[in-house]
DNA sequence: TTAGGGTTAG
């Protein structure tokens, strides 16, 4: 094949033997890695050469440690030396570029497989749809699927449903992923544990755990016997019901099928019992982790350390961290996230700076979060626009999000000029306000009492092609239930309605608290019915056994 | 076990 098809050099941190970490992270994947690279070298002077199998096996080991750079230099190196190379080694390629979030160069190896006179397999059409939903362009996956199957390019087998079905639940469509299911039943093609684990993993994440179970029944008839993957997304989804007996019957119902619990289902509870407060629980959970053999991760660590940053007990959330340094764990950018929330609670705004610190000296990426959580910090000292100031002043350039942050925070922080002036200043910066800075600002204005002016600003930003979801609709609704007549509401319900939009449970509790029950007549009920989900309407009127 | 799909944390 073309030994050009893989020297894109539009990857900037150019592909290369060594890991992108500092020399302190020496550890046992990077002696791995290195003992892989070595093999692979000495393999290609070989004479004869081997297999083209055994090169397949060491990539498939570098991509089990996610050394996706690596293995396409590999792959690279291949091509220059004029070792021919099969479609297997090109979907590694792929998947490699997928991983990278670089697609659009897995659609040029497809476009050099054709090139060359290879045919391309379904494999590499799964490996291509992966990519797709790895970028989060589910549509896109969708319309490639629909023309493997309308222009009979190849025939999806259940790897291909499987890779659909996952994206479409990503994107938050479960039910169109459950007809797929159907589709391909009824096409014959039976659908696999991973198929079926997708789906259920998309009703739990819906809470419709209850769906979630009947397919596991289903698939159990079916023959088709669950895993450890597949019973850790029910259990996550009965946990955040709080249904714990029943999060509990599924680990009985695994011991009985001889399935151990990993790593994830133990941290599935721990962060489960943290955000009910349960830190106590959390902390059992964790020793019996210990017991069972299971080492705590960065994940398990984490969560603890939110757990008690959510009460305040910041004494207790860095003992925590302490273990887990002692342990050799590494916290992540999460884990710094989690402690300077609780120490901008605490408005221990120095220690939250340090810690903030600590991550660009530990060359973690802050993410949006960490930005967000220091400025709502920092606002509670007034500190939040001379920060914003300085960071300006030192050449960076700001982006909608961080003006959406001040913006929201000034807001809150009862000085909706400052908002104001800050929104103009986005203009001025050729910035665009997205949904989140308008809601953000139509929130400010809604809280002082001016609901003309937000709904103006919503007509203007309508104007400018920003469309308001639902959460506008709802800050627009409490804005009138607070400030204004229920008939107001009733009209904007009716509104609601009519662009199909739900209630959201705080308008909801907010609506039966101010509307007096007297003016609760028909025209209303019928419109919150209409209008509440039904998982809100369950847990607040739950009729007496 | 020669490539390709599914799970957890702010």
């Amino acid at each position: 094949m073309d030994n050009n098809l893989l020297t894109p050099n539009s990857n900037p941190k150019s592909p290369s033997t060594t890991p992108p970490r500092s020399s302190r992270y020496v550890n046992g994947v990077d002696n791995k890695l290195n003992y892989s690279v070595l093999l692979f070298n000495r393999m290609i002077r070989m004479k004869p050469l081997p297999l083209l199998i055994e090169f397949h096996k060491l990539l498939g080991d570098i991509v089990k440690m996610k050394r996706y750079s690596t293995a396409i230099s590999l792959i690279n190196k291949l091509l220059f030396l004029r070792i021919s190379v099969d479609s297997c080694m090109m979907n590694i390629a792929i998947n490699c570029f997928s991983h990278l979030k670089r697609i659009d160069l897995g659609f040029a190896v497809l476009g050099c497989i054709v090139k060359c006179g290879h045919e391309p397999l379904v494999s590499t059409y799964n490996t291509l749809l992966k990519g797709l939903v790895l970028e989060d362009r589910v549509y896109e996956a969708e319309v490639l699927f629909k023309k493997l199957i309308k222009e009979r390019i190849c025939e999806p087998n259940e790897v291909t449903y499987g890779t659909v079905m996952n994206g479409l639940c990503k994107g938050g469509n479960t039910k169109m992923a459950v007809r797929l299911l159907r589709y391909m039943e009824r096409k014959g093609c039976k659908p696999s544990k991973e198929g079926y684990s997708t789906i259920i993993d998309g009703l739990c994440k819906d809470r419709m755990v209850d769906d979630a179970l009947k397919l596991l029944a289903e698939m159990v008839e079916n023959r088709v016997f669950p895993n450890v993957i597949t019973y850790n997304s029910l259990i996550y989804g009965l946990c955040n019901l709080g249904r714990w007996e029943d999060a509990k019957q599924m680990l009985r119902e695994m011991e009985s099928r001889k399935i151990n619990p990993d790593v994830h289902t133990f941290n599935i509870f721990v962060d489960a019992f943290c955000k009910e407060g349960m830190v106590e629980d959390a902390e059992s959970v964790l020793r019996i982790m210990v017991e069972k053999g299971e080492k705590p991760d960065v994940v398990s660590y984490s969560a603890l350390i939110d757990g008690y940053c959510l009460r305040g007990q910041m004494k207790e959330a860095t003992a925590v961290f302490n273990t887990m340094i002692d342990k050799n764990v590494e916290p992540n950018v999460i884990t710094f996230n989690s402690l300077i929330n609780g120490h901008c609670k605490r408005s221990n705004i120095d220690e939250a700076m340090r810690l903030f610190k600590e991550i660009t000296r530990k060359k973690l990426e802050p993410t949006v979060s960490t930005y967000s959580t220091i400025l709502y910090g920092l606002f509670k000292v007034d500190k939040a626009l001379s920060l914003f100031r300085i960071i300006i002043n030192n050449g960076m350039h700001p982006n909608v999000a961080l003006y959406t942050v001040l913006i929201d925070g000034s807001c809150k922080n009862g000085k909706l000029d400052t908002a104001v002036d800050l929104f103009s200043e986005l203009n001025s910066r050729g910035l665009q306000p997205n949904i989140v800075t308008y809601n953000a600002m139509s929130n400010g204005l809604c809280n002082e009492g001016l609901i003309d002016e937000a709904k103006e600003l919503v007509v203007k930003m309508e104007k400018n092609g920003v469309f308001p979801n639902s959460v506008t609709y709802n800050i627009i609704l409490q804005g009138i239930l607070r400030w204004k007549k229920p008939k107001d509401a009733l009209l904007h319900l009716k509104e609601m309605e009519a662009r199909g939009f739900s209630i959201d449970a705080s308008s909801f509790s907010l609506l039966l608290h101010m509307v007096p029950a007297k003016k609760l007549d028909s025209n209303f009920v019928d419109l919150i019915q209409k209008l509440v989900p039904k998982d809100i309407l369950k847990c607040k009127f739950r009729p007496a056994k």
